[in-house]
DNA sequence: GCGTGCGATTGACAATTGTCAATCGCCGGC
DNA sequence: GCCGGCGATTGACAATTGTCAATCGCACGC
């Protein structure tokens, strides 16, 4: 299948007990047997940059797990525009909507390849009934999803849109462990900071000329993380 | 107690069992004797415009619920200004973090006199536990939360900042059932929009010329709806 | 009644951002 | 290799918004 596909790829049954990144997600403090006591299939998807999970106004049938990429959800306005209100990383869970409402609120889109769990809802409501542990993280990730929310405002929707952009830099910069980091496009800038495409392009390209952010054909290289921060705090 | 005091007064115990709206809140379903099983105390608080609920940073021991009038949640900028990024009406809840974590994450400001019943974190925790109503509407009002970020988001954080102020007036519109209503003061509209006092003055200044808006003192008299919702999906 | 103070409004101007269009660079298909 | 397409960049200009300062209006205390 080649990238930038529109569907996720099934890659098998979802192997919880050795998930690297369980004790991040819903499903830390479960037990084995309590892991194979689940009936339904949580499916283990590998999907490529483009791919959509769900769209905005679809029947919410599953809650998703982020193990590793990156994740945006995608609004639709009215004027035939788009605001990306969030980005979601490994660790963080997509689509908690479908626990209490049957439509998701969102379009998830794939940023960068990830590898991503899907649970049915049912399992996971019937998780929450029965085990504390899982109860208290599904609080903590609804808290961390309105947290997350908070950020977008605060950060990435007040000030200067180069303030806003040296923030957003900062925000996808703390997960830059891996130098194969790919930035988003000047289209998905603009959504995520409520400026155009031009202006993101704009403030990129000056920041690149300033010797700011450093990249290769869209890959990170490196940033003078003291003077974005200093831009950010403006 | 004089007008705009710094905090909320109080008035008494909450009679949950005969409070007008409890079937929009959290205890929603609870019958009378499960009501009077509760040890701890709900407080019945009564506070003026300006009354601070909790402040940010603060150590977070109480859930709270508004039963009349609007609260605001703000957060205070790194370069000295502040941002609100929620409004809260009657019927929701407020300082649900309390739950999961140990601090507000804003402060809680009354915008125009309320109603509050204020909750121990104990007490919504231990029934979150014992009563299945309860949790289910908790996780209500937390993805609720996570809505009117989003809302903030792409309704009041998006497009020109005309568009914006028509949409927040929309969105303070739908609550004018009651003709007292009062509008905030322009330094908390730009606070709302992520604009300045000035460009919210502005803009609310030709908005009253050109007929779109009616008030007197502040007091809102009419508007005209149709025509601001042109302005909104611009 | 009369200041006094605070919030709202307005003006003038600068800075930022949006709009529209052209160009550039790169990648993939043929 | 060459062409076509798409995203990034840039230019020119208009529109919006911010900044700084002055003025206005009104409520309040004395």
């Amino acid at each position: 299948m080649k990238p930038n596909c529109t569907n996720p790829e099934w890659i098998g049954r979802a192997k919880c007990a050795v998930c690297d990144v369980r004790n991040f997600v819903l499903f830390a403090g479960l037990s084995v047997p309590e892991l194979d006591a689940i009936l339904q299939p949580i499916d283990n998807l590998h999907a490529h940059a483009g791919a959509m999970l769900y769209e905005q106004g679809a029947p919410a049938s599953s809650v998703f797990t982020v193990r590793s990429g990156l994740v945006k959800l995608k609004v639709d306005l009215p004027n035939g525009g788009q605001r990306i209100v969030r980005l979601l990383r490994p660790g963080d869970v997509v689509g908690l909507e479908a626990l209490v409402g049957d439509r998701y609120h969102h379009s998830a889109i794939v940023l960068q390849d990830a590898d991503i769990c899907r649970i049915p809802r049912e399992v996971v409501m019937r998780l929450d009934q029965t085990s504390p542990q899982v109860h208290q993280a599904l609080l903590q990730r609804w808290q961390r999803s309105v947290d997350q929310a908070d950020h977008f405002i605060t950060a990435l929707s007040t000030g200067s849109a180069e303030a806003r952009m040296a923030r957003l830099l900062i925000m996808l910069g703390c997960t830059v462990a891996d130098s194969d980091f790919v930035f988003p496009s000047r289209e998905d800038m603009g959504a995520l900071l409520g400026i155009t495409t031009e202006t993101a392009s704009r403030i990129i390209a000056e920041f690149r000329r300033r010797g700011l952010v450093h990249m290769d054909k869209g890959c990170y290289i490196g940033c003078d993380q003291h003077e974005l921060s200093r831009l950010a705090n403006s």
